[in-house]
DNA sequence: GCCGTTTTCGGCCCGACTGTTTTCAGTCG
């Protein structure tokens, strides 16, 4: 019973209570628990009542529910209400402008309890006459079908990113525009993202809302008013456009940055301090005089708090930590000295090893490790042992020719399906640096997954695991590890796990990478690079890691060379 | 259903846009 089985279930009953029109905070309060256990890095299942009451928004009823889930494999409650729902309805409610009301209107009085019947309803016009409901509804609803069928999923951040700094850098060029940001999700940086959220500040709205909903990108305009846009871009994605006045700027981009789970505890605090907040800025509730609103840092000062980084509010323990003044300080890109995954031309990289150091230094690099792959991945240009050791002669040269900077000889040794590393101990000791990793088998079982990457993480010469989940964005699952044991073993062992930047792999995920740091495991981040160019995607990495808590001291290769050098030679 | 420097009952974040209304409900974020 894994924790994404729990949070399911109780955002169904969330959505089912909603239907009936139940007690909104109620609701609130399952939509919470969910959300809550998603976040958690230990297991429920692993929990007992006591501890699981521990778990914030989490009370005697909901941890008598998770035990009910865990040990009978489903609730009373969740199937009661199934009987008295048709899920039909619960698939009504995807359709996006189509909320708990209308799918109960509807199901009430037309009895339509499938998208389907929703749809041909709506078409013979049926609709129209229930309360609230014209044609402009019906036509709505169809558009919202259309949109829920073209596949309205999150998108990854790696393709979300790029895609809103391309807007911001056209709405950049309009005269009418003076401040810009990036909000929402997208600057908290987690790794998909449902929407892309714009501010920015103007004296004339009108004007650039009128440039935004005509950019080349844009594919349907969902709404427009003076504060607020919306728009569908080709690629599959909304973004949102608000424009505020420069002195609310702080108020609203702290607003629309969120989380919204982050944002109601600030408010909880707030109403506490006689204050309200709201995108305009921060109110004394007594005579509604604003006391702040033109910076982020002066809403959080107002309520008492330091700043918090926009990576770190998740409501997973931020704000209890500024009011105890233990906010971590954060990882920046600027502090990484080298990058401890690189491909070249020896296996299935694009540039030589001379034009990957060179790419290095530009990134102001004091190091690398060369980490072509092993034999046993032959699709990419695995080298054999003789391979590895002319490679190492180039490196050497190379590194008699560099000033100021070094190449460190290594290799990304694949894990077999067997569990045994795919050189044997005599190479991997004379290399300079170990990555290991998984390639292949990747359906096995837990359990053998599981005792691959403990072999890994027990052999002396490797320093690190890379990728250690093998996920990968909207195509590929997590192995079914038992991560518990993968960190102990990481932890006893001290070996590194690595928080691998490639924009669709970003694994170590933010809370294992959290989890990771409580334990004291080292970590490293490294961009796997099969070319120059995404040297640039360590700034990822460092993202994951800040969501994760991370600080300078935790990750290895912030460290300056001869530190480093003595830090992995404690690990053999 | 949760939660407690206003607490064990009575609160629970807040506003924009749309489409239906003639002052507002529903949805969304």
């Amino acid at each position: 019973m894994s924790n994404q089985e729990v949070a399911r279930a109780f955002n169904e009953i969330a959505d089912m209570l909603e239907l009936k029109g139940e007690n909104p905070f109620r609701i609130r309060a399952y939509r919470r628990a969910a959300q809550n256990i998603e976040a958690l890095s230990v297991e429920v299942s692993e929990l007992d009542e006591e501890s699981l009451q521990k778990i914030p928004g989490i009370g005697k009823d909901l941890a008598q529910k998770i035990r009910e889930f865990v040990e009978r494999k489903t609730i009373k409650q969740l199937e009661e209400l199934r009987k008295e729902i048709p899920s039909g309805l619960l698939q009504i409610l995807l359709v996006p402008g189509i909320g708990p009301k209308t799918a109960k209107t509807v199901y009430d009085r037309l009895g339509i309890s499938t998208i389907e019947e929703l749809e041909r309803a709506c078409k013979e016009g049926r609709l129209s006459g229930l309360p609230g409901i014209k044609k402009k509804t019906e036509d709505n609803i169809l558009k919202g079908i259309a949109m829920l069928k073209m596949g309205r999923e999150r998108m990854p951040l790696g393709r979300a990113r790029p895609l809103a700094e391309e807007i911001v850098s056209e709405l950049k060029k309009l005269k009418e525009v003076g401040r810009i940001e990036i909000a929402g999700s997208l600057r908290r940086w987690k790794e998909t993202v449902k929407d892309i959220d714009i501010l920015v500040t103007s004296r004339e709205p009108m004007k650039v809302m009128n440039a935004f909903v005509r950019l080349p990108q844009v594919q349907d305009v969902l709404l427009k008013g003076p504060t607020k846009s919306s728009v569908m871009l080709r690629e599959g994605i909304q973004v949102d456009l608000r424009v505020v006045e420069e002195e609310s700027f702080g108020a609203a981009l702290q607003y629309f940055t969120g989380s919204k789970a982050h944002n109601i505890k600030i408010r909880e605090r707030a109403m506490k301090l006689g204050l309200k907040i709201n995108e305009y800025g921060v109110f004394r509730e007594e005579d509604n005089k604003k006391v702040a609103g033109k910076t982020e840092e002066e809403v959080y000062e107002a309520i008492g708090l330091p700043f918090i980084e926009p990576e770190l509010r998740e409501d997973l323990g931020e704000v209890e930590a500024a009011e105890e003044g233990r906010l971590p300080e954060l990882i920046e890109t600027s502090d990484i000295r080298g990058d401890l995954h690189v491909h070249s031309r020896w296996s299935d990289g694009a540039h030589s090893i001379e034009e990957v150091a060179e790419a290095a230094i530009e990134m102001g690099y004091e190091y690398i490790a060369i980490t072509d792959h092993s034999k046993g991945l032959g699709i990419a240009g695995g080298l054999q042992a003789e391979d590895i050791l002319e490679e190492k002669k180039e490196v050497d040269a190379l590194n008699r020719k560099l000033r100021k900077f070094r190449i460190l000889m290594g290799v990304e040794v694949d894990i077999r399906s067997s569990g045994e590393l795919d050189f044997d101990e005599e190479i991997l000791k004379k290399l300079d640096f170990v990555v290991a990793s998984i390639h292949s088998g990747f359906r096995q079982s837990s359990k053998q997954l599981t005792r691959r990457l403990l072999s890994a993480i027990r052999c002396p010469y490797v320093n690190v695991i890379a990728h250690p989940t093998g996920r990968i964005l909207g195509e590929r699952q997590e192995y079914e590890l038992d991560m518990e044991q993968v960190l102990k073993a990481a932890k006893r062992y001290q070996k590194a796990l690595e928080i691998n930047a490639y924009p669709l792999r970003l694994d170590l995920k933010d809370s294992y990478a959290r989890r990771a740091k409580e334990m004291g495991i080292p970590i490293v981040i490294s961009t796997d690079t099969h070319m120059t160019e995404q040297f640039r995607f360590i700034r990822y990495g460092v993202e994951v890691a800040r969501r994760a808590w991370l600080e300078k001291s935790d990750v290895l290769n912030t460290l300056p060379l001869k530190e480093f050098l003595r830090r992995i030679k404690r690990q053999r």
